[in-house]
DNA sequence: AAACATCCCAACCGCCTAATT
DNA sequence: GAATTAGGCGGTTGGGATGTT
């Protein structure tokens, strides 16, 4: 047989999570690190299935994450990005390591779609009444697909050389560790911040020891790394800069998952750029920037 | 000040893939 | 290899917050 079940659905708790439940659950992810949700609920004794506590780490609890705010650099990033990628929201969150997938979806849901989306099809609207022969079809044939798939490309790439030289004009670099955009929240929670309670009351997260595949996670401008197994507290000092084994945030693109190999060719040389603070390409942005050459000759 | 409309986002739901037995 | 589940992801929604009349 396979695994046993997650757990039992008869009385789940469901709604919003109460300070207490998030607390328990801070406590728990500080002594036994992430993962292995299953076991949560049944260690803690939260009524909460093994996804919600997952959901509520990765989305609220976890340090490091900031909430809205979003600027206009993240805007720009978050515009292409979805260009390029669709709405493949953890792929695009990967690009912006202080943001959630789930935040990025929601801010896209409630601001860029409606900016930047609309006048897309208020103009494709003007451009087929223009065109009365080409009749509006909802499932192309290959041919069209192809077409259709070409035309995304393009999109995409005037998309993501529209974002670039806006930055390169703006002259802005990435905003700087400790130095969120205005009315940004340095990470979740702010005043009432779980992760900031636990440091006042004597430690959170555990100094693990470098070079043994911990993970590591960005609280403020700090990347502090978070332990696989059991933790060694540590003080808010340590926690705020002044322990070695600590490393500064870049406020870019963050190399705070060396676990995870680079996905093609070339992208350590991207996380060599994110480490002097620059927004590296991927490869794929790459070849659309070097290709996109041939997209202006076309027009 | 009250009623109503709109916006925003935390959290749930369902599907898919990888892992496990 | 089949059966089953955990974990991850994207879509959706309920309800509180905020703005407007």
């Amino acid at each position: 047989m396979g695994r046993p079940p997650c757990c039992d659905k008869e009385g789940v708790k469901k709604g919003p999570w109460t300070p207490e439940e998030d607390l328990v659950l801070v406590s728990y992810v500080q002594e036994h690190g992430p993962g292995n949700w299953r076991a949560v609920p049944a260690n803690t004794g939260l009524m909460r299935c093994s996804k919600s506590c997952r959901l509520r780490w990765t989305n609220y609890l976890r340090p490091g994450i900031r909430r809205g705010g979003f600027s206009d650099q993240e805007d720009r990033l978050i515009v292409h990005l979805q260009a390029l990628l669709g709405n493949r929201w953890a792929a695009i969150a990967s690009y912006l390591p202080d943001r959630t997938d789930n935040d990025v979806k929601n801010y896209w849901n409630t601001h860029l779609r409606k900016k930047h989306l609309l006048p897309l099809q208020r103009e494709e609207r003007r451009a087929s009444s223009t065109t009365a022969t080409a009749p509006a079809s909802p499932r192309p044939n290959k041919g069209q697909w192809e077409l259709q798939l070409q035309t995304d490309i393009d999109l995409a790439r005037r998309a993501l050389r529209d974002a670039l030289s806006a930055h390169a004009s703006a002259g802005s670099a990435p905003p700087p560790a400790g130095d969120p955009p205005a009315g940004a929240q340095p990470y979740a929670l702010t005043a009432g911040n779980v992760v900031d309670r636990m440091l006042g009351v004597g430690g959170w997260e555990a100094a693990a020891p470098a070079g043994t595949g911990s993970k590591s996670c960005c609280v403020g401008g700090t990347i502090i790394p978070v332990a696989a197994g059991p933790a060694t507290p540590v003080t808010a000092e340590s926690a705020s800069g002044s322990s070695s084994g600590l490393t500064e945030c870049t406020g870019s693109i963050s190399s705070a998952a060396p676990e995870a190999g680079p996905l093609f060719v070339g992208e350590e040389k991207a996380a060599a750029l994110a480490g002097r603070g620059e927004v590296p390409l991927s490869l794929i942005e790459s070849w659309l920037l070097e290709d996109g050459g041939g997209d202006d000759r076309e027009q």
